[in-house]
DNA sequence: TGTACATCAGTGAACGCGCGTTCACTGATGTAC
DNA sequence: TGTACATCAGTGAACGCGCGTTCACTGATGTAC
């Protein structure tokens, strides 16, 4: 690689580094083009020989955001414990996740409504290894059931839970106290967890 | 009221009913004033005679949107039998609601992200009813616990259901099959159900 | 080492588009006499 | 009933703003000799 490719690639993660900044600071929607070049020392134009388009800025801060979810998720539901208490602390670590990293997280949910061309493969399933972490604990919980059954669980799971965390951190006005929402999840998959071993 | 208001409340509930035609078929980001204007034979300049701002219509659809929802609970939840499938009931009537109303109702959510001034009133509880209608059938499922628990209680369960069909109507690619969705819907209701009067 | 030339990353002014909102005007309707 | 005048709903061209993207240029860097 030629130290000018370096160059480039260096400006490049400064770029998507200020661009993550960005959208965690003031959220997605304000994200310029402008900002961007001036946050980093780029020139307006210069920006485009790094990048085809503000869209692929946007999806390389989301990919990373859910690389980090992905290892968040992981290590959460990594421990031992009842396969029940291992959903929740998952759920807990979603939870959380997504209030410290409320704008980036909700920029994952945002973007699909803009760009109404190909959607950018996240959200497809690929990318979104949630529902391949919660599994385990699942298959654990339900050993019986089908495995076409259980995957279908899992994204049910995954959205009742998103669900609750979503509606949880909504108002802005009022400060919600984030303790009562971990709360509820938690309450929430425990109860869920219970009323399937004992419905199955 | 003189005839030239009459005339006026008329041509507004006319502009109103364009909107919610324009938005049901193409989405809240696609309503442009112009596009309004052209379909109801109003001009352009003469729509801020009857309305105020392009916001005021939205709110107004969205009023309406919440007002059929509303009903839609009410009579869902109104039938005899156990208080759980009461509940599955109103959630299948949620379920059926979004789908058959599926750019509206994502207009009720999509809305709160664009006017940064106070929120537009719905959503601060005011206007959701939906919780007020589960209060009941909870109230019976649940009838020792704490009043405030309950509420909290409610909204979690909305949410919770709530997520679970706003991520299954997401992807627009493949049509899902909704029966698949019901299906999961009135599954986790149960489970929950079960859940929540077994640990309690 | 020095000189002339070529390349190309970097620049920011300008383009182009979309769109909500305004405003000077007009013509129909109503009123006074 | 007719005539002159006032009012005001209705009009659409124009304003204003925001913003992503482009493009003609320039100046630093590298190369050839």
């Amino acid at each position: 690689m030629s130290r000018i490719a370096e160059k480039r690639d260096a400006q490049r993660e400064a770029l998507i580094d200020a661009a993550e900044r960005a959208i965690a600071e003031t959220g997605l929607a304000a994200l310029k083009a402008r900002d961007l070049a001036a946050a980093t020392g780029i020139s307006l134009g210069g920006l485009y020989n790094l990048v085809g388009d503000l869209d692929e800025v946007v999806l390389r801060v989301a990919t990373r955001t859910l690389a980090r979810l992905d290892g968040v998720l992981a290590d959460s539901g990594a421990g031992a414990g009842t396969p029940t208490e291992r959903l929740v602390a998952m759920a807990l670590a979603y939870c959380r996740f997504a209030r410290d990293n409320l704008a980036l997280w909700r920029a994952l949910f945002e973007h699909r409504m803009a760009s109404d061309s190909v959607l950018p493969d996240w959200q497809t399933q690929s990318q979104w290894s949630a529902f391949a972490h919660i599994s385990a604990p699942l298959r654990d919980l339900l050993p019986g059931g089908d495995e076409q059954e259980r995957v279908l669980l899992a994204r049910t799971l995954f959205s009742a839970v998103h669900g609750v965390i979503a509606l949880g951190l909504e108002e802005k006005v009022v400060a919600v106290p984030v303790e009562a929402l971990e709360k509820q999840v938690g309450k929430l998959v425990r109860a869920l967890c219970a009323g399937l071993t004992s419905g199955a």
